[in-house]
DNA sequence: ATATAGTTTAACCATTTGGTTAACAAATGT
DNA sequence: ACATTTGTTAACCAAATGGTTAAACTATAT
């Protein structure tokens, strides 16, 4: 029987990877740091892994391949507009308690190397606005929402779920409040940030 | 007379420190390419500013001092909630579009240091959200405005202003803007914006 | 049993990096 | 004019860091 990823030598350096890379980035991360996290010989990073470049390129990729599908659930479903929003919002807001670290990682990273994103640009599963640019289009036109575009509202959508958590620190110093408060702001949200939308954008 | 700060060493650094830390952060930049960028030997840095850690701070202080009158501009005035999002809206988007670098800086070292937001917290200016608290119950309370927590209102201000800066490069990707046209788009969020939080908030 | 291929380790290496030193140059005060 | 303080440089240093090597150990196949 083939080990699981947490028994065998390969998964335990890719998971403390992970964890080194997310919370430090690239540049703070220290390859003898991810291999005493992992409990073994600094060599073996290199041995399946290469270099430092490799081994973050692989948590990296993996990262994003948590993130791409959420995006697309608002992007190319068939429910309506209103659903879109109330569900992802719901949704992206458990996805992100369940890996707190995730889209700071992405973000700081990108932003670091320009050059990165254009080689998960061409991967398929790569979010892609079309369907949705049409969808609001459409509901725009029939008169069932205010005007706007649909690349405006989606990144309304994607600043008003993923800001707080990136901006975590920032945030919860200026509303003063203690981890534990903060995360219940965060469960308010799961409902909060989808009246905030719909309200925003609806006729009356 | 007293040198300018561009020509006076002192100065020289810390506008190549900047320069330097807010688009590599603490672990990625260099004391060389700082003391390279300032066209000063490396051994000045320490001079003036004794160590990484405290040339970092300082640039660090900095960046956060132009940061908080822009938010006091939004918590402490007297003007009405909609003329207050109105303002911020338009006078944030060109703040930022003047310093591009500086929220994605701020974020992601008191990300990286936890610590460091509680010595900024003790500094009179810190943005304090007591002014603008009353302010919302106020207007809920007299039924101007719909019912909002005034934590959630600011942070649903700041995410929508901000977040299309922090993650600039993934939203050019997911939205397929070049350069060119996501400087478009942000011109267009100074009124989108503040329309859109508006709306949401208004009573009909 | 024995050869073979895959896995793991300790020791080592070259380079980078933050920081220091000692000598030198330029102001500044007396 | 000269002594003292301030500013600046090149050379240097020790520690850290990504990466390599050669030997040892383990599993697998024949």
């Amino acid at each position: 029987m083939k080990k699981t990823k947490d028994e065998n030598t390969e998964g335990q350096i890719l998971d403390a990877a992970k964890s080194i890379f997310q919370t430090k980035g690239m540049d703070g991360a220290r390859m003898q740091e991810i291999a005493d996290k992992a409990g073994i010989n600094k060599a073996m990073l290199h041995y399946y892994y290469r270099s430092k470049q490799l081994l973050f390129e692989a948590v990296f990729k993996n990262a994003f391949s948590l993130l791409a599908p959420q995006l697309n659930a608002i992007l190319n479903d068939d429910s309506s507009i209103e659903d879109k929003i109330k569900n992802f919002t719901s949704n992206y807001i458990s996805f992100i308690i369940k890996h707190p670290y995730l889209p700071n990682f992405i973000i700081q990273e990108l932003n670091r190397n320009q050059d990165f994103i254009l080689k998960l640009k061409d991967n398929k599963g790569f979010p892609n606005l079309e369907k949705f640019k049409k969808q609001v289009n459409d509901e725009v036109s029939k008169g069932h929402i205010k005007p706007i575009s649909a690349e405006q509202l989606f990144i309304n959508i994607l600043a008003l779920n993923i800001f707080p958590f990136v901006a975590k620190p920032l945030v919860m110093a200026f509303t003063n409040t203690d981890d534990k408060s903060y995360k219940q702001l965060m469960e308010d949200r799961k409902t909060e940030v989808s009246n905030f939308i719909i309200n925003s954008i609806k006729k009356h």
